[in-house]
RNA sequence: AGGCACGUAGCUCAGGGGGAGAGCGCUACCCUGACACGGUAGAAGUCGUUGGUUCAAAUCCAAUCGUGCCUACCA
């Protein structure tokens, strides 16, 4: 790293981990706690500590770094929190395979050696998802990483949880949950996943006591009819109205059940009679609430049948269903076995099918907490971008259901709550209560459930900066800047973390929150381990280096549309980093001194030019990051890279680096040279952090690390880049020309090796005047043996004719002029110029259009309607001089 | 069942009431003293379909078709 001089290719291997550790080294990104600048601060949303990076998490990684190394530059004092969760169910399932292997089990364990494996595991294991956010270029403040479990998160869960209960948000009671007998849990309504699956709806015949006939009932899940405690039909059905009978017969077990009513019933369902199981399933519970019937169990938490069951008795549910239809079908009462499509929901971690149970679980009464989180964005204290998602945030949240916080596993908060053995009075406090505040006993056992890990990431914003102590970093940091998530989590997490935050901290956790799209496959496909079409971003980072990677996903990153990666677009932004790194060496091979000063006073139009397009494409960077909007920030930049400064200013500028117009010249060009590289290094940094950061050590004029340099536009001598409001107009003079040439000569098949000679006509000083001042940037650039530029006169015989804007120009092609060819040529042109017209003239001959029509929309028209009609006169005139110098010839 | 988004060049997409854009791919030519991961030029689109509003619609509205997603307790 000690030369000066790049090498002729990008290699990112050694840069990547060599930057990564210095970044590390000398703490940039560490926060202050206090500081004199502005707080920016953005909590990480915590991966499952069980987790492997994948492309959710690289997209959503390096925008969150992309926002902080920005700010970073713009001087802000940046905290950008990192850690991981504890995910309860998946961690526990990961430990107990674990264990299975070791042919052992939690049970034999006991919970607390259990919880030691699970901390053992988490210690080896637990830093491979941050290691590979680290090879992401992530500057997260990593001294503050943070874990769900750890001890002073875990004593804001209890606060919480304590605070919630005394204020009557958390209670306990028996309800219908979701119960997933594989991980022996319930889960969040949230935590279900429902798919169609090709199912059976069975009709079975529920006769009436005695006499003959009776209802008939459909149902997919006819094992639950074993609980059932009632049929119900509609109020208004006709089809019942005469009926006798008040009861049925249960099948099988005989049981007589009541004939309710009740408006639940969707008449026009099956027979619009429905069975009634309030012990496993919600609405069933609902009915059997609301006109008394008893809950019978049938099922129990291993998925086997209870005693209630009768001789199903520890049959498992589904092999209960087979034996249960054979039993009905004998008997006679199964009447019809009909195909349907229904949703099914299977549990979120495990994918088994979720079986609705009554048990007795926690709760947190959520409606109190949601009118306020509804509030705070319709009030915009909390702003969501793009908006659309504010929609789905208040749909969910005007329907949100008690939440189910309780989780029948080991790996997670305990919930700190006490019953009293001998007169079984409930005690939440925050610490183990040694006697029974109501009875005196000593007995006291607590609560074998823990919390939902989403209960702890709830309370991330605030917990882990070290809630409930008054920290300095709570002081400085909340509420923070922004959140940067994917839709997926938008109700798992956003919408709680609201609730907690505004209760909790009396304000929004974050002002902003940024809802970014899904990275799909090149189908558009969602990755997934079973379809085998993941892409590992660690991969990709390895082939094609973590600047090409984060390049990639930027640009491709557009609000409201998901993205497709695929490797070859990946590639593609590889090229790009390569060539602003041979642009740079190019650079570097002449700046052997500090250039920082610029010398306006010396320089070309192209010096000019570009310093304003610098100043022009920090204001578009700083526009869209500012608004989220990093696809426009990203394209602008790869725009200005390769089709402003390679293009254009470099190739321009070369003469005069190699001294062909002077000292004072090429000091001028320099000092250019430099201030260019040094701003757009800076303004690819929070994109492409390593290579901008490698360039920047071998550029003359930068101390230290380009962390800690100036965003461009605070520079006070930004305003000074447009030091010359003609250079663009002027400059899309030289280009057409140049264009206009180089595309005759492709047309013409004109070697690339001929130098041409032309004349160049115009009736304008000022355009005669630009060119002439410029003209060794259009021979060199055009490849020209001469230019002669004059007032229109007379058009040389033997030449290609080019018009463009105010100007003519001939370019005299004595020897190799191919007449039909360049007549081909005008005749299209002409052609295309006519099609142009007939458009402008029917507008301008519209009444209407002239008399509704916007004054300088009706202006333009005519303007392109005259430049139009002028352009092709000219053409025409020339087209017409062909034609007679061929009859001469 | 309801809701949302998207249909623009071969592919991926940007744009968003007054001149159809980019990248990749493709074609031709070029190893020109940063770069062949390169250069120069070129071909290519009825802006899903049908109506409506408007002087003017790819853009706004309605319907329709197609695609994807989200929410929901239809047994």
């Amino acid at each position: 790293m000690s030369s000066n001089l790049l090498d002729k290719g990008y290699e990112p291997k050694g840069v990547e981990q060599y930057w990564y550790e210095f970044w590390e080294k000398e703490e940039l990104f560490a926060a202050s706690e206090i500081s004199d600048k502005k707080s920016y601060s953005i909590v990480i949303p915590p991966p499952n500590v069980t987790g492997v990076l994948h492309m959710g998490h690289a997209l959503n990684v390096t925008m969150q770094d992309i926002l902080c190394r920005y700010r970073r530059l713009r001087g802000d004092n940046v905290l950008w929190m990192p850690g991981t969760d504890h995910a309860g169910i998946a961690t526990q399932n990961v430990v107990e395979k674990k264990l299975a292997a070791d042919n052992t089990d939690r049970h034999r364990l006991g919970r607390e050696k259990f919880i030691d494996a699970v901390w053992e595991w988490r210690n080896q294991y637990g830093s491979a998802i941050i290691n590979q956010l680290k090879r992401l270029g992530a500057s997260c403040d990593w001294k503050l990483e943070r874990f769900t479990m750890d001890e002073g998160l875990s004593l804001a869960v209890r606060k919480v949880f304590v605070q919630l209960y005394k204020e009557g948000l958390i209670y306990r009671g028996n309800y219908i949950i979701n119960w997933c007998h594989r991980c022996h849990t319930a889960l969040a309504d949230l935590e279900v996943e429902y798919e169609e699956i090709d199912g059976h709806l069975y009709h079975i015949l529920y006769p009436f006591p005695g006499g003959s006939g009776g209802i008939i009932v459909a149902t997919t899940r006819p094992e639950t009819m074993l609980g059932d405690t009632g049929v119900a039909v509609h109020p208004d059905d006709t089809r019942y109205q005469d009926i006798k009978s008040s009861t049925v017969i249960l099948p099988i077990l005989n049981r007589q059940l009541p004939i309710i009513t009740d408006n639940y019933v969707d008449m026009s369902f099956g027979t619009g009679a429905l069975k009634v199981t309030p012990a496993h399933d919600p609405n069933d519970f609902e009915i059997g609430k609301r006109h008394g019937l008893p809950e019978i169990k049938v099922i129990d938490d291993d998925g086997k049948m209870t005693p209630e069951a009768g001789k199903f008795e520890g049959l498992d549910r589904f092999e209960c269903r087979k034996a249960l239809v054979k039993a009905l079908e004998d008997s006679g009462f199964l009447l019809r076995i009909e195909p349907i499509k229904h949703n099914v929901g299977h549990c979120y971690r495990c994918k088994t099918i979720i079986e609705p149970n009554l048990s007795k679980q926690w709760f947190v009464k959520v409606k109190p907490l949601a009118q306020k989180a509804i509030e705070a964005v319709k009030n915009k204290s909390t702003k969501i971008v793009p908006e659309i998602w504010t929609t789905t945030y208040y749909e969910w949240m005007n329907n949100i259901k008690d939440w189910c916080i309780s989780r029948q596993i080991w790996w997670g908060h305990q919930i700190p709550a006490w019953t009293c053995e001998s007169c079984l009075h409930l005690v939440v406090a925050m610490e183990s209560p040694s006697t029974c505040p109501k009875c005196g006993c000593g007995n006291l056992a607590q609560e074998t459930d823990v919390l939902d890990t989403w209960f702890s990431s709830a309370l991330w914003p605030f917990s882990t900066m070290g809630w409930p102590e008054e920290t300095r970093l709570l002081k400085t940091f909340y509420p923070t800047s922004v959140l940067v998530t994917g839709f997926d989590i938008l109700f798992f997490w956003v919408a709680r973390m609201m609730m907690m935050g505004i209760h909790f901290m009396d304000d929004v956790p974050f002002k902003d929150v940024y809802v970014h799209a899904l990275v799909r496959d090149e189908d558009g496909k969602k990755m997934s381990k079973s379809k085998g079409n993941v892409i590992d971003p660690l991969n990709i980072i390895d082939k094609y280096g973590t600047d090409s990677f984060r390049m990639t996903l930027a640009v491709f990153a557009a609000q409201g549309r998901d993205i497709k990666m695929s490797e070859k677009r990946v590639e593609g932004y590889r090229h790009f980093v390569n060539k602003f790194w041979n642009a740079a060496r190019f650079a570097l091979m002449h700046l052997n001194k500090n250039h920082s000063e610029l010398k306006f006073e010396n320089m070309s139009l192209p010096d000019k030019w570009i310093l304003a397009r610098l100043k022009n494409v920090t204001d578009i960077v700083s526009d869209a990051i500012d608004s989220y909007r990093f696809n426009d920030a990203a394209s602008a930049l790869y725009k200005f890279v390769w089709h402003e400064l390679c293009d254009w200013y470099l190739e321009a500028i070369k003469p005069c680096l190699y001294g062909h117009k002077g000292e004072d010249k090429k000091d001028a060009a320099l000092s250019v040279l430099q201030r260019v590289f040094h701003d757009v290094l800076i303004l690819l940094h929070p994109f492409i952090p390593f290579v901008t950061e490698e360039i920047w050590h071998k550029l003359p004029g930068t101390e230290g690390s380009i962390m800690k340099s100036v965003f461009p536009a605070d520079d006070s001598g930004f305003k000074s880049l447009l030091c010359d409001l003609t250079s663009e107009p002027k400059m899309d003079i030289i280009m057409d020309v140049i264009a206009g040439i180089r595309n005759v000569r492709g047309e013409m098949n004109i070697a690339p090796s001929a130098s041409l000679n032309i004349i160049l006509h115009s009736d304008k000083d000022s355009v005669r005047n630009t060119v002439c001042d410029n003209e060794d940037i259009i021979i060199n650039l055009a490849g020209l043996k001469s230019i002669e530029v004059e007032k229109p006169g007379l058009r040389p015989k033997k030449a290609a004719t080019i018009v463009i804007g105010d100007a003519v120009i001939y370019i005299l092609l004595e020897e190799i002029i191919d007449f039909s060819r360049e007549k081909e040529r005008l005749e299209k042109e002409i052609a295309k110029l006519k099609n142009e017209t007939a458009t402008l003239v029917k507008k301008l001959n519209n009444e209407d259009f002239l008399k509704k029509a916007p004054d300088d929309i009706i202006e333009k028209v005519k303007d392109k309607h005259k430049v139009a009609i002028e352009k092709q006169q000219k053409l025409i005139s020339n087209l017409d001089k062909i034609k007679s110098i061929e009859i001469e010839l």
